[in-house]
RNA sequence: GGGCCAUUAGCUCAGUUGGUUAGAGCAUCCGCCUUUUAAGCGGAGUGUCGAAGGUUCGAAUCCUUCAUGGCCCA
């Protein structure tokens, strides 16, 4: 018979005796194996009401011991016979695995272990299925994935992670409200997916008879609310791009973007700054920790390196010298950085930055004064109108935050977006149409102002010590193994 | 999209130059055991070797294609 038959039959046997596990609807528990093993002292002799999945039994004849597991902690559970009377006889019928409430008071055992001897108890739910190994837990990444509730039940490393991702949004929710910040929410389906230079996912709304876009930014809806009056807005969601799965993308992640009304980019580099060391401190207890064996200090002030100036002295590139697609493209080459032909100018003198000045940026450092033409939303620098009020925080080589102070002259922002036309009917396909109704929004007036975007994924990683996306997402986007479930026509569910 | 690698019992993994009946630990099943804890002792069964073809007297092992995943590159 099949592990899963025997269970059923089990389950069958409870059932029978009157003690069917899914009629219980609830389980009075009066604190958490933590709280036990956290303070004994007080607890020792002391009546305690407490229920998980039982993860390890040890049957000693007319005894048992099991190791229950609850939120944050396990405790082990000792029941007798001479205690429990008939009761004791359920116990043939349990797994690995089940769920249980248990009833009884705290000692110690001859060995020092904190135990639960056990008055009374219930079953709360069984289990049909074996669990992973009790030892080495779920190893195979691909089923890591895929069943990651039993991730999260053998490997309490991976619980940990994600109890750290929401310790660091609740940190961000709270050093925002501290500065007045208002959180929003703009919305995932658009006609017309803007805000950045992306693929977005196409779907189809039926009432309205139209093709949808998934936002791949947030940008140009809180810049409408800052039009709007408020002053100072967030929001953290997800955003969606059409691009390759890799140990840095996921297909949908999660962004914070903020923007400060009568602030710039200085203003966001001083907000950046006091958030990520604050949430550093926070988390560590020192501005100090460990990244992939890299050792990282978030002790502010962040080191400020000028873009067209390292591109100078570490390649001898001057940005301005670059006049044409044909010259960066032929600088590319000369560097041995394989770049898509079809990419221009502006595209080719990012990737170059991208592969030659990015990846030696270990200790946190703001990498600013980008080019207008790969900052299509930015400020001028007033000092050269070919630059841009804007500034990229990277740390272990990779990307952090992107802020700078945002472009609110109508009409420069609108040539901005032509330019952009230009390289969309030339093919490519990752710049948005141009946002005739941002544009209107724009012409009555935005208040000058700084914004800011924060991967929170990829800030999840640094501060996880996790060296794929993956890790730090509960549910990332996988192949179904079913082929039934992969639809190939995008119009699927179109009426 | 390209290169390399992985896929063997419910889980974690061995499996030699192709050789007879594919193994171990945990888990499971039966028996014993009232302070154990990787509990212990005695006994038992684990299986479409990722899928489909092919080479061969003989394939988990060699070849081809496919599937899923991982790492690196684009």
């Amino acid at each position: 018979m099949d592990p899963r038959s025997i269970r059923v039959e089990k389950w069958e046997k409870l059932k029978a005796l009157g003690n069917d596990p899914f009629v219980a609807t609830s389980y009075p528990v009066s604190l958490h194996s933590r709280d036990i093993v956290a303070d004994f002292e007080k607890w020792e002799g002391q009546d305690v009401s407490l229920a998980g999945r039982v993860v390890a039994i040890r049957r000693h004849g007319r005894a048992l011991f099991l190791d229950l597991r609850d939120q944050e902690g396990r405790i082990q559970c000792h029941f007798r016979e001479d205690i429990l009377a008939s009761a004791f006889d359920l116990l043939d019928w349990l797994d690995l695995g089940d769920v249980m409430g248990v009833r009884g008071h705290v000692f110690k055992t001859r060995r020092g272990e904190i135990t639960v001897e056990v008055q009374q108890f219930r079953y709360l739910a069984k289990s049909l299925r074996d669990l992973p190994d009790k030892r080495h837990g779920l190893r195979d990444v691909d089923l890591r994935y895929r069943y990651r509730y039993l991730d999260l039940l053998s490997n309490p490393e991976v619980a940990e992670v994600f109890r750290t991702r929401s310790a660091i949004l609740g940190y961000i929710r709270s050093f925002l409200q501290g500065r007045r910040f208002m959180e929003v929410e703009t919305p995932v389906l658009l006609p017309l997916a803007g805000g950045t230079e992306a693929k977005p996912f196409q779907t189809y709304h039926n009432a309205l008879d139209m093709p949808l876009y998934l936002r791949i930014a947030m940008e140009l809806h809180l810049k409408r609310l800052l039009v709007g009056g408020f002053e100072r807005v967030y929001e953290i969601g997800r955003v969606f791009r059409n691009e390759g799965i890799s140990t840095r993308h996921n297909p949908e992640f999660t962004m914070l973007e903020l923007y400060q009304a009568y602030t710039d980019y200085h203003g966001m580099m001083e907000l950046v700054e006091s958030l990520i060391s604050g949430l550093v401190q926070h988390l560590f207890g020192s501005l100090v920790i460990t990244y992939q064996g890299q050792s990282l200090d978030f002790t502010p002030p962040f080191a400020r390196v000028d873009m067209v100036e390292k591109l100078r002295s570490t390649t001898g590139i001057v940005w301005q010298d670059v006049r044409t697609t044909e010259d960066a493209q032929g600088l590319a080459k000369a560097l041995g950085i394989k770049v898509d032909p079809k990419f221009e100018r502006a595209q080719v003198m990012d990737k170059i930055i991208g592969q030659i000045i990015e990846p030696g940026l270990i200790q946190p450092t703001f990498l600013w004064h980008h080019p207008v033409d790969i900052s299509p939303l930015a400020k001028r620098d007033p000092r050269n109108p070919l630059l841009t009020e804007r500034f990229e925080l990277f740390a272990a080589g990779r990307e952090v935050a992107n802020a700078f102070s945002e472009l609110n002259d109508p009409l420069d922002q609108r040539e901005r977006f032509q330019f952009q036309q230009e390289q969309r009917r030339a093919g490519n396909d990752e710049v948005p149409p141009l946002d005739e109704d941002f544009l209107f929004a724009l012409e009555h007036a935005m208040p000058p102002t700084g914004g800011l975007g924060v991967g929170i994924d990829r800030l999840v990683m640094l501060l996880t010590d996790s060296p794929s996306i993956r890790d730090v997402i509960l549910f990332p986007t996988m192949r179904p193994l079913d082929p039934e479930l992969s639809f190939t026509d995008v119009e699927w569910n179109k009426e």
